[in-house]
RNA sequence: GGGCCUGUAGCUCAGGUGGCCAGAGCGCACGCCUGAUAAGCGUGAGGUCGGAAGUUCAAGUCUUCCCAGGCCCA
């Protein structure tokens, strides 16, 4: 009975509702959002959540407290935040506590310049206390900025280099090396400036252009040169060396020669002598040789540990080989003082030579250098030659323009200098040995690490930990005063730890050797009671290299750390430093896996700096785009390869995310009204293809997880994203609209499509939710959290777990039917193009499609003919068998009028009395309606 | 100069142990739709696989060299 007027046709169309806006407004949404979960205190939410859970550690190397986050600390945070966020969606408990390094050099120098010229009257003490406040002014600051990234941690509580405690554990480690015995104190040359009288860090040189002599010395051979060569019986030989630095000479102990290289003996008149071949024109040239015959070839091996007679001083020089002598410039044999150069150093300590450098913190020469002593060594540099002349040694001499290391302070020329220095040995305990072993244990991703962690390893000379400065952690160790005797021992440095535990480093500062030292300390070798301390600091690398055992026992937390993850610069730095320290400590590695990621480049793959102007800021990105942005631009990067960012790459980017965050508009707001509890339809009663999208869905949920555990967040990314635009988009939406918007709200066949809906959003908004975490929140916080059935979940997607697999989703036959299906689709869309271009169809609904042909793709099609026109979107479809394997596919213009409802083309339009406008399928469901047999 | 690494369409990525005309998504061009609309759909054009030799019946995939770039060391 019919008593009431036509229902409206446009109000019976089921349109999406809008619960979640296409415009994401990420640069004001996400500060919400990061206010938000700070006030229900997300972070600890989580670890409580996951109480009892097995723990997966990974441990933040401590980025340098100095200058604000650049976009490639971006890219480490937000790789751990992927790491540590995807773990704990896997189940586990993940405390991630962040850390800052902050003692050293760089900040020193900072201080310094703000300080100016304050600083000469200002204590010790105070200018710890101002480097200290500059320090924490930047973990503010960088903490600031990496929540803004949307990485979750203890940010309330991080881990400081310079805490008190951390200082006291710093002491600590240093006193395992000395408990083990691997600490020394030795001679190293460093960079020292005579003027300043300091010694001179890398970052404290400038190197500027000066004039030097470049001279040409012979060395004459010892012994019977026969042994290197038969030709060479009974002659005098002698090596030519060449050096920019005559005031060296009177500290030569040796000449190196590279191993492989070839040498020639050439007989010069009477004389014999050895140079590079390569060389040899060169040489003849600079020295003047008008005729010369080469009596031998060998390699510069054959030198090695032969002996030379120094050219001015009663003494030997060793010949040595070593991989650092270059054939560019000079002979090939090269002038080596352990004192007063660094490889000469390394080369010196390989031979055993003495680290000897005869030169005063002023630069001048000392009593034990004959004709010199007193002089200045640049004053001394003419003196010098005009001596060796005289001998008959120097073979030529000119003057040259080269690039020379000088101090940034007062811009004069710097000398290498040995100076006394504390080491750890990397032999004496078998430190090197135990650190090729360990890192065997180690999973190394990607695998090269291995080899290059191994090099490293192999390649370092002993660790010089002392500096002479000021803003650190001293190096606990006291002299006798009456007899110099050095006081270190590991209940002292226990002593002294507590000590600072209680009061910071700066104790060193305040108090007095006796109040520092157990009481009734006196000097093993005297007895003398009174001591001064040591002055110099530890090297920052080993402040760093304690942060696993400063920061994981401390906070009862597992050691050794599931993985460390940091830039592939860090093989040599804090890799090595904390493996380093573990071995002393625990004798086993402080890292289960260790995985290295690239640098960030430009987009032609070149490093950013200021003067290419190809730098692009983190803060940037986020004030303009959001860190969601960034976000995605991490997970889509192969990151352990450099990682190029650029404009075009953000713009891609962003033109991704809005595809991504569309597709799950679509499913949220055409979800308004599904309620899961109330609507839910079982898997086997669900439309066929709504159960072959549930299966695609398994399959990526596998593949998902799977990259995730790979620390593979570009497949992660890729796989998500395909999924969005192809499967989801392209396809399922596509053909779910019609059933979706012109069904009977309550039919089978919408719920069906709810149903699925439902399940993908869910699933992949879990899925999705450690890369774009603010955006999965979102989507949780309108509409999945209402119908979380475990609570604990409610409050953020960030509590929730990954979906689990579900063997009721996958169906082989069915995604093989399916996916053929698709094939088909393709082809036919191709053919709909072919009439769209011939003007005789616009929408796919104006089309009609004639199949005709046999074998099983005819046999599948005649299968799922009812369902043909819905999963082409076109008005009717028809099958002809035919006797071929081929499909040909035909499209002709569709049969019937217009429906004003579904707009699908049916002769069944204009039939029925009361609703003229519509076709059959649509009257059905408008007096399904009317009869309110649904609501 | 040395150690380690990288170089596939405009962009981001696929291409185990060498074997169909080298793939995907995006972007781009052209078109459709206007009931996902600061949306959606389709079709199409884009690559001497950094370059050159070599091994092989066959190389993006193996070898050598070169070029460009990155990290570390010197």
């Amino acid at each position: 009975m019919t008593t009431q007027a036509p229902l409206d046709l446009k109000s019976t169309i089921n349109l999406p509702k809008r619960i979640l806006p296409m415009k994401a407004n990420l640069v004001q949404s996400e500060p919400a959002r990061l206010k938000r979960w700070k006030e229900m205190d997300l972070y600890h939410l989580i670890l409580k959540s996951r109480q009892g859970r097995e723990t997966f550690v990974l441990h933040d190397g401590p980025p340098y407290a100095n200058g604000n986050i650049h976009i490639g600390h971006a890219l480490n945070k937000i790789l751990k935040d992927f790491i540590v966020k995807s773990r704990t969606m896997m189940g586990y408990a993940c405390p991630f506590v962040p850390g800052w390094d902050c003692h050293g050099l760089p900040i020193e120098i900072q201080v310094d310049k703000k300080l100016g010229a304050r600083k000469a009257r200002m204590s010790v003490i105070d200018i710890r206390r101002a480097a200290r406040e500059h320090a924490a002014y930047f973990v503010r600051a960088q903490s600031e900025d990496f929540q803004r990234l949307g990485v979750l941690g203890e940010f309330d509580n991080p881990y400081l280099t310079m805490d008190f405690r951390y200082q006291a554990d710093i002491v600590r480690a240093f006193g395992q090396f000395v408990r083990e015995g691997s600490v020394y104190k030795g001679l190293r040359a460093v960079h020292w400036c005579i003027h300043c009288q300091t010694a001179l860090a890398e970052a404290e040189i400038e190197y500027r252009d000066r004039q030097s002599p470049s001279i040409y010395v012979k060395f004459p051979l010892a012994g019977d040169p026969a042994r290197l060569d038969a030709a060479l019986a009974g002659r005098s030989v002698s090596v030519v060396i060449w050096t920019t630095t005559p005031w060296t000479l009177p500290a030569n102990l040796g000449i190196a020669f590279h191993p492989e290289a070839e040498y020639s003996a050439v007989e010069v008149n009477d004389a014999v002598y050895i140079v590079a071949s390569a060389l040899l024109d060169e040489v003849a040239g600079k020295l003047g040789w008008e005729r010369w015959r080469i009596l031998a070839r060998f390699p510069g091996k054959k030198l090695d540990r032969l002996v030379a007679r120094h050219p001015f001083i009663d003494r030997e020089s060793l010949l040595m080989v070593g991989d650092h002598v270059t054939l560019d410039t000079g002979t090939g044999a090269v002038h080596t003082a352990p004192g007063h150069g660094y490889e000469d150093y390394l080369l010196g300590q390989e031979y055993g030579l003495e680290i000897y450098s005869p030169v005063d913190e002023r630069g001048r020469f000392t009593e034990e250098v004959d004709h010199f002593a007193g002089l200045e060594v640049f004053e001394a540099n003419p003196r010098i030659i005009e001596h060796m002349r005289r001998l008959g040694v120097l073979l030529a001499e000119e003057v040259i323009t080269h690039s020379y290391p000088h101090c940034w302070r007062c811009h004069q020329p710097v000398i290498f200098r040995a100076t006394p220095q504390w080491f750890i040995s990397m032999d004496k305990t078998g430190l090197r040995q135990r650190a090729l072993r360990a890192i065997e244990s180690v999973t190394w991703l990607p695998e090269w690490g291995y080899e290059r962690m191994r090099n490293v390893i192999l390649q370092r000379p002993d660790w010089c930990i002392s500096r002479q400065r000021l803003w650190g952690v001293p190096i606990v160790a006291f002299y006798c005063r009456q007899c110099e005797t050095i006081l270190i021992t590991p209940s002292i440095i226990e002593h002294v730890a507590q000590i600072f535990e209680h009061k910071g480093a700066d104790a060193w500062y305040e108090m007095e050797p006796h109040e520092l030292l157990p009481p009734g300390t006196t000097c093993p070798h005297c007895g003398y009671d009174q001591f001064r301390k040591e002055t110099d600091i530890l090297d920052v690398w080993l402040d760093s290299g304690t942060s696993s055992l400063a920061v994981l026992p401390r906070r009862g937390l597992p050691w050794p750390a599931d993985v460390y993850i940091e830039g592939g610069d860090q093989f040599r730095a804090w890799f090595n430093s904390s493996l380093t320290v573990a071995l002393a400590a625990r004798n086993q590695a402080p890292f289960r896996s260790v995985i290295a990621h690239g640098w960030t480049v430009d987009a032609q793959g070149e490093k950013m700096s200021k003067s290419k102007g190809n730098v692009i800021e983190p803060q940037e990105v986020i004030k303009k785009s959001g860190a969601e942005i960034l976000r995605l631009w991490v997970a889509s990067s192969n990151y352990h390869e450099e990682v190029r960012i650029s404009n075009e790459i953000l713009t891609r980017l962003i033109e991704a995310y809005r595809k991504i965050r569309n597709t799950a508009c679509y499913m949220v707001n055409n979800l308004w009204d599904f309620d899961p509890q109330r609507d839910w339809i079982p898997l086997h009663q669900m439309l066929e293809i709504d159960r072959w999208i549930l299966a695609e869905l398994e399959e990526q949920l596998h593949r998902v997880r799977k990259a995730y555990e790979n620390y593979q967040f570009y497949v992660v990314y890729h796989s998500l994203y395909k999924f969005c635009t192809v499967e989801l988009s392209a396809i399922y939406f596509d053909i779910l609209k019609d059933r979706l918007y012109t069904s009977a709200p309550k039919s089978l066949g919408r719920r069906s499509a709810q149903t699925a809906l439902y399940l993908l959003l869910d699933k992949l908004t879990r899925l999705m939710a450690p890369i774009l975490a603010f955006t999965a929140d979102e989507i949780w916080e309108r509409f999945l959290s209402h119908h979380q059935p475990n609570e604990a979940w409610r409050p953020s997607v960030h509590l929730a777990e990954f979906p689990a697999s579900d063997a009721a989703f996958h169906d082989e036959g069915l995604l093989r039917r399916w996916r053929e299906l698709m094939e088909i689709r393709r082809q036919v869309l191709k053919a709909l193009e072919i009439k769209r271009a011939e003007k005789e169809i616009g929408s796919s609904l104006e089309a009609k499609v004639i199949i005709t042909g046999g074998g099983p793709s005819f046999e599948l099609l005649s299968q799922y003919e009812d369902q043909l026109p819905a999963i082409f979107i076109v008005s009717q479809t028809e099958l002809r068998p035919a006797e071929t394997q081929q499909l040909h596919i035909h499209v002709t213009r569709a049969e019937g009028q217009k429906c004003e409802r579904c707009w699908n083309y049916s002769p069944s339009v204009g039939q029925h009395p009361r609703y003229p406008t519509v076709c059959q399928r649509c009257v059905t469901t408008l007096l399904e309606l009317e009869s309110g047999a649904h609501s």
